[in-house]
DNA sequence: GCTTGACCTTCCAGCCACAGGAAGCCCCAT
DNA sequence: ATGGGGCTTCCTGTGGCTGGAAGGTCAAGC
């Protein structure tokens, strides 16, 4: 398979799969040519890749949840600790994109909207008790 | 003033002081020594500017949001739309993270973590039905 | 006057996870 | 032979800083 149909069937930008191999996810095959060769088990790291990362999870835990998976000796506890502590980072970062939320809603809301310049947003940003 | 006090006063690293004149935020002066000389009104700049960055917003719309408190003939609906607009950004990004929080937390609790190898996390990610 | 140490300056590199684009090779169809 | 699409590598840029090196400045203490 070359990098186009992979890029495809995997769903992800062939850029990006050249990025995997340059930081060492994937190691394809070589063509007498040059080009990649890529093999079914290619294509499969990769869309388990594609789905470790659209879950959020950073490269270098991609790499660790990838090398857990081909350990066929691994304890399943492993990976549900790194799974945990990920879900732990989703649960900050909503918390936190929520308290932004709450305190520019009321700042909206408290907004007129009109061709007067008076402007609570501005006004709270300017105030010390904004956040 | 000098940096010091002032990043201490507006709460920012004196780092990103000098990244926010870098790139024509702010323009302290400077005194015959070449140290940044800042008044009152750049102080109040930063603050302002830490509290927009703490919402959220990006550089760009930082600057933006500065230019309509600086400008006393704003029309306040300009600032409520750009503030709109990121609440927009905001909700989205909580959106996403809810839907990863949900797919992970379901891997994980059906994960029996224990010393076995058998892993539903490792199986979903490896699984195209998984998101 | 001299040293010390805390401040200040500029400049350069690195972070993450790619994306864009240039320059050039390869392959197939016409 | 030519054209067009695919492939390759390499370099640069993104956002918003952060860390560190190399060197100038200032006030306090001896």
């Amino acid at each position: 398979m070359n990098i186009k149909e992979v890029a495809v069937r995997a769903g992800l930008p062939a850029k990006t799969i050249r990025y995997y191999e340059e930081i060492g996810l994937i190691r394809p095959q070589r063509q007498a040519n040059g080009y990649r060769a890529f093999r079914e088990s290619d294509l499969h790291k990769l869309a388990f890749l594609g789905r470790a990362r659209g879950l959020g999870f950073s490269i270098e835990e991609c790499r660790t949840l990838l090398a857990l998976y081909e350990d066929k000796g691994r304890a399943s506890a492993d990976v549900k600790a790194l799974a945990e502590a990920h879900l732990v980072q989703i649960g900050a970062k909503i918390a936190e994109l929520e308290a932004m939320q709450r305190t520019l809603s009321d700042l909206v809301t408290a907004c007129a909207g009109d061709h007067r310049p008076d402007c609570p947003i501005l006004t709270g940003l300017a105030t010390s008790g904004c956040c």
